[in-house]
DNA sequence: CATGAATGAGATTTCATTCAT
DNA sequence: AATGAATGAAATCTCATTCAT
């Protein structure tokens, strides 16, 4: 550490290296999106990510520790970039209804742009259940993901109502899109996926209002 | 297979040989279930599945070719049984609405009841759309029970419907009971998981009903 | 596990895989023995004893889970080889200076006749202040011996001695002979080490003895 | 080396740069011996050196050529070290019996005020014998030392003496030091150690005085 | 048919060394 | 002169698969 650097690092300077090393990280976590994607996360080695990357193997290790702990980065990033999507609400909603509408509506305009991100998230799901020591790490994201919901439903949904059936409706919201999506992967093409979306929202969103005792009449 | 065997066979025999090595097979099915749900059908190791069954590692392969395809063999079981429950209407159905609600009930009771296949099912889903190899053996299963699922709601939808919108409602059922069930397992107690599914069930019956143009007063 | 096989356990036969396994057991340490004196402990890969011993990479990994276990396992032998040497006393002892002496002729003795079990000893010895992790299972065969030596030592010193100073006398004892043999290592040639030890043995015996107190009047 | 600093070389002037990289060295340097003694010679990484010394990782190859040359480096120095104080005799000496004393005295106060140092001397020994590569460089500077011892007492021994005789008693007064610190390090705490040397030390100069002939009353 | 010891391909991981800044 | 990010060779280690018994 010479003078030069300490007065960078006082001024909270960023040095060129550390400029350097940003970029490879970025490149890393972008490349293995790709590759967790395409092999799924288990099949995906370290050298499928830093080969995808044009890195060298070792400068994956200066960077993360495991392939879990990439993933799991990966997955907190996503949801975080869902969550901020969920979070801006264009339009003013003022109604239940409008407000599972946004969220559906924001999920899978999410999954539809971010295909990669939707398989991401979808596999780190299931790694959640399973492989105790990487759910410690993983649980969280989707925890928090889960929790966000809630709070962002939670204003539109009458005081008295019971916490409980606020979780069931984000476990709801949160379960029917990501399992939708899911199988509708299996049985069609990807625009038929967007197109057939459209018309179920609608009905799912009525569903969902009514279960929460929600009357079109009073608003509330 | 010695001669003796042959004759066996060409008389339809069934040795004791025979009776031994499909109880070793079943057994082989039953250890490879609970690790596969244990730890990952990924992080499962043919030792797991002999040692959970008590068996020589060499006895594996004697019954199945390897991992794939007693993974995909489980699935094709599980799956097999699933749709057994679906087929089984108990009480009569006439109207739209109760085939959903059937459809909907035999597969939350069939997961609460084998949570291990739910989570088998689960995980084998994912691989279909990774893992090219794999997909391939597994993909199938998967588009049967699809199907299975489409040719029990059609009889109930007015001939002249889309065949695009009743793979929609399938893939709506599907989507919704796994989606909600991986969600609800992270969020709730299983007990809890038990009792949100009743209530959300009925408004995803009428929202998906409504969908398909039916009219309750009609009956169509 | 069939029936012949429980039957064979109960009989606490052994079967003829054991005895293989217990074959290539033995392989892998004679061969490590080897290598470990050849290459030095930290030198020497994995690889290099499998080849030596002439199995594959993974059969090492069969008997021992690294490195450290064989080498503590060497340790250990060779520590009760040494140690049944120094049980052994041929012709009658009756004084300290005799004890004295058979303990330094067995050491030099075993030294000689099996070179590559001192080098290991040796090395293994510098193990013992170092890699804290490694220390814990290495550092009990040498407290062992230590201690066997102090047990040997014993009966020949008066009870009125302070146990400190037995334990003096061991560390004494097996310090001048690995310490002189390792020094005589650089400085001379195999036989030169033989010739010399005599001599340097009975002043040494001398000195230690009268260390004790012995008076060699009194034979106490 | 620009042409600014030959000038100043020629001059035989040290520039600030020179200077800088005098303490970097010396840093380096110490920072070596206290992460070799903690995790020992081939544990240790150039990492583990220059993080202690705080440096940058690229900064040691300026210094040093690799991992053995600043290892060789230190055991010459230490052993420097050791025969400076060795060579430094305070009080008059004038018989064998004090001349082995004194040696001894020297030896572990040496090995009690600078442990690490012992523990470096000691690791090195062992080198020798082992990796070839690294024994090359590393055997002159223990050669040098016991030659030195040898010169050190060959003025205390009778011309007529077998010089194999004094080579002996070189490699008995290095080895009982070395040896009986080594294990004493097992079997005691420090400060045992410390009182323990004294009282073996003085019957250890007895013997090896008799063992080279020497009489006390004719003082040769 | 059942076994489990042996195998080696391939994955993970470490670290000495280089080099642009 | 000092730095530390990047590198890839080489080590460790795992595990699917074979095969002699």
């Amino acid at each position: 550490m010479v003078i030069h650097n300490m007065i960078d690092a006082e001024k909270g300077n960023i040095t060129r290296a550390d400029k350097r090393a940003d970029r490879t990280r970025r490149k890393l976590l972008s490349a293995a999106l790709e590759v967790f994607t395409e092999y799924g996360l288990d099949a995906t080695t370290i050298e499928d990510i830093t080969q995808r990357a044009d890195l060298g193997k070792g400068t994956f290790y200066r960077h993360f520790q495991d392939k879990e702990e990439i993933a799991t980065c990966l997955v907190d990033l996503s949801l975080n970039e869902l969550l901020e999507r969920l979070r801006n609400v264009g339009k003013l909603i003022k109604t239940l209804p409008e407000a599972i509408e946004h969220l559906l509506d924001a999920h899978y305009k999410f999954f539809l742009e971010e295909n990669e991100k939707f398989i991401l998230l979808f596999q780190g799901r299931l790694l959640v259940k399973l492989e105790r020591r990487i759910s410690e790490k993983m649980e969280g994201p989707y925890e928090r993901y889960l929790h966000e919901l809630e709070h962002l439903l939670a204003p539109f949904v009458g005081e008295k109502i019971d916490p409980m059936k606020i979780r069931r409706l984000a476990c709801a919201v949160a379960g029917f899109v990501f399992g939708f999506f899911s199988f509708a992967m299996i049985g069609m093409e990807m625009e038929q996926v967007e197109s057939s979306i459209q018309p179920l929202r609608q009905s799912f969103v009525k569903s969902l209002s009514s279960f929460l005792g929600y009357l079109p009449e009073t608003g509330k």
